[in-house]
DNA sequence: GCCTTGACTGCGAACGTATGCAGTCGATGG
DNA sequence: CCATCGACTGCATACGTTCGCAGTCAAGGC
């Protein structure tokens, strides 16, 4: 329970071995012997610490000299000890192997890297250890902020510990009702409205759903769902909402439960291009054209959406510019974004090749 | 060049605030407080120093009880500033967005956080930063070791850096070719020859390749298609040897030229599942029926190919294993392993509905 | 009864950085 | 010429650990 107590053998924790080839990092200290000047003078010159006390111009520039010349690294270790900043983002993932948050991973660590900062990543993929995880990447590794990538409001203690946490945390995908933390969230309602006023432009009326967990985007995305559906004025027939979990599988099964439908749908709308791409997998299965007889569309535009038979109509998500705003949030201005009402960009329909006029 | 130079404004440095809601976290000092012992005392029960100084077992026992009930958590800033272990394990990835390495980035965060690790990102994707973030993940926040997905040999700086460092590095799908690091790999002649003798048996004669760029395993794998062709006795035709990056839109590139030739393939070995989804795209779009007019076989067997239209043979990678074996040998024996031949694995042949008999 | 021994435990110095406070030193005003 | 002041810079300590070394204290041998 209390972290440290079986790990089996480990080698006799090996000091800091004097290896001659590569010397000893450099510290401040060596920049303060090079330049006859005291190691906290090097500490505020490298922190430009505001004008609580002033640096004379010319030390500040030999300073900064030696410290490139020595090839001078912060210790972000000692630093976070200290209790200042570590220099590291942490991040909290709902389902790595998700291709979804793959992209999303890398336009984290290009905005943090843009910064300097470097990212700790955790996982709450099992269910056991919620708890541990997080709190490995967040009391213990200080980090700066967390983000955290989907919505993870099923993990109740996760989220209740991150509320008490006394660092930035900013959500992502995790729907855009409040949950006590700052978050910046895609326009849904916009996006499922694009997909279904495209779908009835082009004759459907029996137009079904396929989502995932009901969590977060997934479960507003189906609430647009019926919305929209209502506001056209289309009937929502029984059965012609499928859930399941966001994966191929999962799709397949639910095409099958709506194809044995009394009257099945002319069009599917998927929460996710996962689960799309799971529909025309089943549709090529059952022998069935797409978008000869079964039009198809996603939701996030997945790098794969523009390479499947045939192309996917889906909804991009602004995939880049939301984590650069949130990332913005959690490191650049940590206090305004807690207060102000958390950003909801929109998403733009992308049509392809998967849907057409209704038979 | 020397790390920290301009970062614009911070906020004025908060020390660690004395928040009213979440007590400052349990120190050492804590427990020895709580149990009348020293500091050192605790320390020493609380990592289980081999028997160089001896520990009463009722003084561990109480020591142990104390930290549970107080919920200790170590510090691993601190500790790692001592030099000892930072319970981090550096991650360097060749590209984040490839859903091969997503995969394999969940079961690297799983194997770590089972042995108590937390996972550092870094990537080299960008050309510039190359060293920067290498150092970022390497030096600076001493990690425990490090481990490298993808090859990275073009990066000759962060070769040449890492063989330099004090830390285990390992290697995986980096090719079986020796580096001077550690590595786990994949044996590419066996996943090759396993598709070889599989299209050989439907009939296939006119064999083309398609792959990235000639790096690592993607570079072996094409060494191991022309030898196999050769042992089958089948001539290597003029232009059937096709490369890009490992990205879709440069398969369908690729399967515009294999096309264009004189005597177009009958089948095309993909050299990742990633071009294999690019190649199924572009035959569709060409109006080409798989497997009835072209076979198409990927490498990898990455999640979504058993949902692609058709479904994806390929060649199964063990990455669960390859992932575990890698961690331990960084983390639990990382001695031996530099010494011993890299261990290479074996793929499985996935026979699923993208290939047939020969037209 | 004193000294040795052995079994523990505590002392204290690092590790590299941040920062409150106390100098130092030249210039300026009286 | 001395006091004052302001502009700098250095001293010292803390952060939470690890670990070499020095203590302490009871038991046992002489």
């Amino acid at each position: 329970m209390a972290g440290e107590s079986s790990r089996g053998a480990r080698q006799p924790s090996r000091r800091r071995e004097e290896i001659p080839g590569r010397p000893r990092p450099v510290t401040m200290r060596d920049i303060a012997r090079a330049t006859n000047l005291s190691q906290s003078t090097v500490s505020r010159v490298l922190n430009r610490t505001p004008t609580l006390v002033p640096i004379a111009e010319v030390t500040r520039e030999r300073v900064i000299a030696t410290a490139m010349a020595l090839g001078y690294r912060p210790n972000p270790l000692a630093r976070g000890l200290r209790g200042a900043s570590t220099m590291l983002l942490g991040l909290i993932v709902r389902d790595i192997t998700d291709p979804f948050f793959a992209g999303a991973i890398e336009a984290v660590t290009s905005a943090a890297s843009s910064r300097g900062y470097n990212v700790v990543l955790g996982h709450v993929h099992a269910r056991a250890d919620e708890a541990i995880t997080l709190w490995g990447v967040l009391e213990a590794r200080h980090c700066d902020a967390i983000l955290l990538l989907g919505d993870t409001r099923d993990q109740p203690r996760l989220l209740q510990d991150l509320a008490g946490a006394h660092v930035p945390v900013v959500a992502l995908w995790q729907g855009t009702q409040a949950t006590g933390v700052a978050s910046v969230g895609v326009d849904n309602h916009a996006g499922i409205r694009a997909v279904l006023d495209h779908l009835t432009e082009l004759g459907h009326r029996r137009i079904a759903f396929v989502g995932g967990r009901r969590l977060g985007d997934i479960k507003e995305r189906e609430e647009a769902f019926v919305q929209h559906l209502a506001r056209l004025r289309e009937p929502l027939r029984e059965g012609y909402t499928q859930h399941g979990v966001n994966e191929p599988a999962s799709s397949v099964a639910a095409l099958e439960r709506l194809l044995a439908l009394p009257e099945p749908p002319t069009a599917v709308v998927a929460s996710t291009d996962v689960l799309a791409v799971g529909l025309l997998h089943a549709a090529y299965e059952r022998g069935l054209r797409v978008p000869d007889q079964l039009s198809i569309t996603g939701f996030d535009d997945i790098p794969v959406a523009a390479f499947t038979v045939p192309s996917l109509t889906t909804v991009r998500m602004p995939v880049r510019e939301m984590i650069e705003q949130a990332v913005h949030m959690a490191l650049d201005e940590p206090e305004q974004s807690r207060e102000l009402p958390p950003p909801v960009l929109q998403p733009a329909l992308v049509v392809r090749a998967s849907t057409g006029r209704a038979p």
